[in-house]
RNA sequence: GGCGCGGUACCCAAGGGGCUAAGGGAGAGGUCUGCAAAACCUUUAUUCGGCGGUUCGAGUCCGCCCCGCGCCUCCA
């Protein structure tokens, strides 16, 4: 089944065919840098990034512009408030965003070009239009004369008639229509400003995303996305100026995600139900927000709350555990741990692969185009699919269903842990071994498309087969308090150390076993509990795996001692 | 007023004319286990906001109604 995508042009869903072979070229409209980006922002970086991992994943050379709006009233006003150059505040938002995306384990776009090095560009646009008879300029302002663009309204799916009648727009008596929009405002002293034709001033909104797309991606290309609330004005008008100015289609398919509420409610700071990226991050996991705007189509509206992340977190860490038991019956069978060497990497990698700049913005086609970088380090679809993965494919098929695609992962970890049930039969494990570590990369490979990182979080397992017992083990508890207490300065000596003190524990509490010793056991176990290392007794070995809470910095640490 | 979206179990959610209505969370019972945890099995919607209609057949299409929401103004 072909891949198909709900495109707003036409509302309808309708079969994905880009203007290249093999090649697919996106836009998507970032962020205007005058404050801390929250999670609806994160939701509209995630569902393209998943569009540009499906079809890196489909076989396609993705190359994504997502740009920042670092030129604006809101940036202007936030400067004055902090009496702060306009550019300062845009300059740490930019770098307050691509902190957050690295933090949410995404990528950062092929190219992520400004909006303020790019007047030139934005310049000789508008010139074009005016040549064109499609703007005019009045007192060092250019308007955008929308009656003159037959087809304004096409992507909003409303005439200009229309949009006039319920319409709440400021009479402006410059305008030779209510409708037409600026392409260039006269600056007021203070503000930036950049010498142009029409005397100093500014670029309006709408125009930066036209002649940065063209320049990036060519006067045609294959999808723009955003927010839905961008569908009209912001992106009706890049159409009009795009086209305008080249006669040319402009994007084939555009694409739209859903707004994010809180507690039922759209997102404001009056309401007090903002949440930023950093605030949703300090309470779960990246996985768990992740998982949880992956839970819905991304053009439907969202409401994310604390309990419907820590549902998440619970569902992920039923993932986790499987991941981890594949892991340790590898150890436990003396397996190669081709589990975790099969892939260069998780998702979560990727977002610190490396910085995104214009200035190094990728190779360049015969046509002028960047093309993608990220788009090697994506797993590819395999043929003929691997079991499993062709509902995968059936569901993102259809216009990216992600809610769909993880109810397969999820399917795929029930029927794991079928597997690890029929490996604690004797001689099982040799047996299930391979078809788990299959299902395992499987899952791993998946949730990279996802951008969900489903690797199990274990760095360490250590196997022992007798330990030498030579303190009390209160002195032994001792220092796991001490080692557990504090941020590690070192986390591969935190480690190497725990997994030692780990193993003590385990022996010890091994033999009070054998001596049927249940109480000085439990002890043990207990004493663990308390720092979140939880005990795991198997017929052949007994397993410690620590939980630490993302927050507390801490390294995981598994170790398992089997029985001699 | 115009344009558009949604109402599916206790909660979230997929499914958009015909195989037993995905999946996750929560609850209940069971298996395994010295204890425990996890996992697995069974179970929780003869029914998809309400009422009509089309059809051999309707969560699924059409009409009306009720409820919730978004956009039309800066907003992902």
């Amino acid at each position: 089944m072909p891949l198909r995508l709900y495109n707003t042009l036409t509302q309808a869903a309708e079969p994905f065919e880009p203007l290249v072979a093999g090649q697919v070229r996106m836009y998507v409209c970032g962020v205007t840098v005058y404050d801390l980006c929250h999670i609806g922002h994160a939701r509209m970086a995630l569902a393209f990034e998943v569009v540009r991992r499906y079809l890196a994943y489909s076989g396609y050379r993705v190359t994504l512009v997502r740009n920042f709006t670092d030129l604006d009233d809101k940036i202007i006003k936030r400067a004055a408030e902090q009496g702060r150059s306009w550019s300062a505040v845009a300059e740490e938002f930019t770098a307050a965003f691509r902190q957050d995306l690295e933090a949410l384990g995404l990528a950062p776009a092929d190219v992520e070009p400004k909006a303020t090095e790019h007047i030139p560009e934005m310049v000789a646009l508008i010139r074009r239009l005016v040549e064109r008879g499609l703007a005019y300029a009045v007192d060092g302002d250019v308007y955008y004369a929308v009656r003159r663009f037959p087809s304004y309204g096409k992507l909003s799916h409303r005439s200009p008639d229309e949009l006039l009648a319920g319409a709440r727009i400021e009479v402006d008596e410059r305008k030779r229509d209510p409708l037409d929009f600026a392409l260039w405002k006269a600056s007021k002293p203070g503000e930036p400003a950049w010498d142009s034709p029409w005397g100093r001033g500014r670029p309006g909104w709408h125009i930066e995303c036209s002649a940065m797309a063209g320049k990036y991606l060519g006067e045609s290309f294959d999808i723009h996305a955003g927010g839905e609330d961008l569908i009209f004005p912001h992106h009706e008008n890049e159409i009009a100026q795009s086209e305008g100015a080249t006669g040319r289609p402009f994007a084939r398919y555009w694409l739209h995600n859903g707004f994010v509420t809180v507690n039922g409610e759209k997102m404001s700071k009056s309401l007090g139900n903002f949440v930023t990226i950093r605030q949703a991050l300090q309470r779960s996991s990246a996985e768990a927000v992740k998982l949880l705007l992956l839970s819905t189509n991304y053009r439907s509206p969202l409401d994310y709350t604390e309990a419907a992340v820590a549902e998440k977190a619970r569902a992920l860490a039923g993932v986790q555990e499987f991941m981890r038991r594949v892991e340790i019956l590898a150890a436990e069978t003396g397996s190669p741990a081709t589990a975790a060497a099969d892939e260069s990497g998780g998702a979560g990698q990727a977002g610190s692969r490396r910085p995104a700049s214009t200035a190094r913005a990728g190779d360049r086609d015969g046509c002028g185009v960047v093309s993608g970088g990220l788009t090697a380090s994506i797993p590819r679809a395999r043929e003929p699919a691997p079991v499993g993965e062709d509902a995968f494919r059936d569901a993102m098929d259809d216009d990216f269903n992600t809610a769909r695609a993880s109810g397969v992962l999820f399917d795929l970890v029930r029927e794991g842990n079928r597997l690890l049930q029929e490996a604690r039969q004797p001689g099982g494990a040799a047996r299930c071994l391979p078809r788990l570590q299959e299902t395992a990369s499987a899952l791993r490979r998946l949730g990279q498309v996802l951008a969900l990182d489903l690797r199990s979080g274990l760095t360490l397992v250590e196997k022992l087969n007798g330990v030498s017992m030579t303190r009390p083990v209160e002195a032994v508890q001792a220092e796991l308090a001490r080692l557990v207490g504090d941020r590690p300065a070192d986390p591969a000596a935190f480690q190497s150390r725990l997994s030692a003190v780990l193993a003590e524990l385990l022996a010890q509490r091994e033999a009070a076993r054998r001596d049927r010793n249940w109480a000085a056991a439990d002890a043990i176990r207990q004493s663990l509990a308390a720092h979140t290392i939880r005990l795991d007794d198997s017929r052949t070995a007994t397993h410690a795996v620590s939980e630490f809470a993302a927050e507390r910095g801490l390294p995981p640490v598994a170790v398992t001692l089997l029985k001699s």
